[in-house]
DNA sequence: GTCTATATCCAGATAGAC
DNA sequence: GTCTATCTGGATATAGAC
């Protein structure tokens, strides 16, 4: 390998990087057709041929962050599934720190715009879609396993625990929806009102 | 006016519904960027061309579609409003409504997919948008009064009226969305499920 | 009203100099 | 690695014959 090789590989990490940022907020705010090469390029501040040196193509770029995207989703619910608590304190202490980041409009609502799109992207390979809803899948699948350790715990209300689950991630999701597209009515729900849904008494 | 001008008319007026319900179709599916006019024209049976006889543009053809989408949407509620039910029993009887359309993929559905997608149109002019979060509004506001009744009635959970209306539609327009996104995990909730967030026991 | 043909535009992607 | 210039394709919208 030649000399400084390792650097420049960083130094193309960090382009990387810049680029996905950027793209990820186009993305999620204009939407993925709205977004140019050109916006992303001017947002990093390169010329818009050069992203090509770094990306195959547009559609690289956002399957790229799509599935970072899903895969910090992913990781954060697994955190919360290790955590010393009950399963009832599980979803309460999900529930709240979701409200908090749809308040900050972090990359939780970035992602639930990302997913919507990618549903109208008809250039996704078939292959790609596939890994996305595999991804996709894993958050719903562990807050059903919370939510039956909730029910043996006889903390949480029965019922079919993937139902629950579905009602876990549809409202917080809708929530980062609606908030996110301006609609002047929204309010922040209070944490102690969506707990009914779940926790016993 | 001349002679058999009502009858042109008439046709005309079909010619325009049928585009705008294939148009609706697509949009809700592939997205508006992704449907080409040519694939409306296809799915009417004209050519290419003709639309424009008829619309001046596709973001036109958008633009009717979502206010009348969004119109038949607060005649329901308003209907719902007007039933002869108490407050608790009107919210039931819409959450249940609700599923069952959203089961059957109907308009409800296609219309939360064209909200989102408004969002995304950077083309829409200020004045359309500004129409359709006006319209978008209503529903949240109409369930507002319904709550706030059932506080009065005592049996509606206490609370923000407004943060129960946000909850009332948040629910079911994430509901929609991941039903619609294609999602296997998708299972439908139990209306009683959902009056938990809502009634009081 | 309807069609076919075409003008126009725009954005993704490539080529090639530095 | 980076830029500028350009190719290319595709889609909106228009023109004009029937």
């Amino acid at each position: 390998m030649a000399r400084g090789s390792a650097k420049n590989e960083e130094m193309r990490e960090a382009r990387l990087k810049s680029i996905k940022q950027a793209a990820l907020i186009l993305f999620a705010s204009k939407g993925v057709a709205s977004t140019k090469i050109q916006d992303i390029a001017k947002a990093v501040g390169m010329s818009q041929g050069l992203i090509y040196h770094y990306y195959s193509s547009k559609e690289a770029i956002f399957i790229e962050i799509m599935v970072e995207s899903l895969n910090k989703i992913i990781e954060s619910v697994m955190v919360l599934k290790e955590m010393p608590l009950t399963a009832a304190e599980k979803i309460k202490f999900g529930i709240k720190g979701l409200i908090e980041i749809i308040e900050n409009k972090s990359h939780f609502s970035q992602t639930s715009h990302l997913i919507l799109q990618s549903v109208f992207l008809d250039t996704l390979p078939e292959h790609d879609k596939t890994e996305i809803n595999r991804l996709r899948e894993i958050p719903y699948l562990e807050i059903e396993k919370i939510i039956k350790e909730g029910q043996l715990e006889g903390t949480i209300h029965e019922g079919d625990p993937k139902e629950l689950s579905v009602l876990f991630w549809v409202t917080l999701n809708g929530l980062s929806l609606l908030k996110s597209t301006s609609l002047n009515y929204y309010v922040s729900p209070k944490p102690e009102t969506l707990y009914r849904l779940f926790i016993k008494e």
